[in-house]
DNA sequence: ATTAAAATTTAGACAAATCTAAAAATTTGT
DNA sequence: ACAAATTTTTAGATTTGTCTAAATTTTAAT
């Protein structure tokens, strides 16, 4: 597999294509910032491959070998991604870039070794969850921060907008996966939250609550 | 740069295209595994980046920018090679494939780090050493095993050749860096050595010794 | 010094992945 | 149900890196 070819699978497994939902060709584009006539070209090239279900006007689908490549490819890039935060001391907005490409490195024994290395994790640095080998993963029990009541209280789990920008912002707070969240106030005019977390109280605006992730405990 | 005029630089870096000597297609297309017409091809166009000086008909030698990028790629193989072997526990013959495609990442973070976490390694796997972030390395003071004179000992520092098929009969043989050896006999014959290796004697065909680098003591 | 052999370059073609512009199919609104 | 808007596909071009075959230059030999 091309690595062009794999951007493709992750890409339609992360816009939803498993088995039954058709993604079209206008999402895949525009995710990917390219253009509609060269997902057309790759969709074709995918389905003679057995990786997608091509239906011409429709969208395309992933095959079960492509929800399989898929599943390998997330797996390598949230490992990478694990390792980089542990075992170099990367912050969590600067690991998605290199986790692109070493996502990419064709070698069974290496990803597993890393996998090993880091002591199997479940989740990678923004929650989310880390296929195994053989493609099985749990999502994880988690709703949003903007969705919990006054006086509710949970663990942060991950966050939904990945972009550096929010990433940073989460950095210069000091809010991180496993920090313990209460909810004192809301406020009605606008959903901004007043939230206690560790020591510390926090107003956040609710543009940031729907984009954090919480456990309840 | 792309991956193809990086693995271009790094062959022209390791025919010894420092400045003077000139490298001719041929051998370049020989080494790669490839036709001499794309290395012309190839070479126009690190030319026209500055890597190169090409003069037609003649050759390619690297500029000072082409010898500062070898050694940049160079750099990045041998401590992807390192953390293979010390931290992945890879054996030696199975780094180099790996290494081949780990050392496109770019990223000048990630292989600071990596040099940081294997706390700064002169030498790679094989013995060779490993240029600093600013272009610096010590070829180390060595010689071919099959140099020494009867009753000469020295230290394994490296090898000559690092073909699978030689470091998996080195590894067979349980021969690796570090150990002590010493000729006990040369056999005018067929120029083979009988040499004391740690504690065993063993047989060595001149090919073999020919390829084995030893530092004396 | 001339010719034969070897090495190198040019010219033209191809595959992968992309693009633009135009054509075709689908969806939407009334 | 039909026209308009949107989406998708096709056709043809482009870039990168490669190839083959033919032409050119250099090197080696007598």
């Amino acid at each position: 597999m091309t690595r062009a070819e794999e951007n493709y699978i992750k890409t339609i497994f992360h816009l939803g294509g498993n088995q039954s939902q058709l993604i079209s060709t206008n999402a895949i584009a525009e995710q990917m910032e390219t253009k509609p006539s060269s997902v057309t070209d790759m969709a074709k090239k995918l389905a003679d491959k057995k990786l997608v279900n091509y239906v011409r006007y429709q969208g395309v689908s992933l095959t079960d070998l492509g929800i399989k490549t898929a599943l390998s490819i997330i797996r390598k890039h949230r490992l990478w991604e694990v390792f980089l935060v542990k075992k170099l001391d990367f912050t969590w907005d600067e690991v998605h870039e290199v986790a692109e490409q070493l996502e990419h490195i064709k070698s069974e024994k290496l990803i597993d070794k890393i996998d090993e290395l880091l002591d199997f994790p479940k989740y990678d640095p923004h929650g989310d969850p880390i296929p195994s080998k053989s493609g099985e993963f749990l999502e994880r029990d988690k709703q949003q921060l903007s969705e919990l009541k006054i006086g509710a209280h949970g663990i942060c789990v991950g966050v939904k907008d990945t972009s550096a920008a929010f990433l940073k912002f989460l950095d210069k707070n000091h809010i991180a996966l496993g920090n313990e969240i209460t909810v004192l106030e809301k406020e009605a005019f606008d959903d901004s939250l007043l939230i206690k977390i560790g020591q510390r109280e926090l107003q956040i605006s609710s543009q940031i609550a729907t984009n954090l992730y919480v456990k309840l405990e």
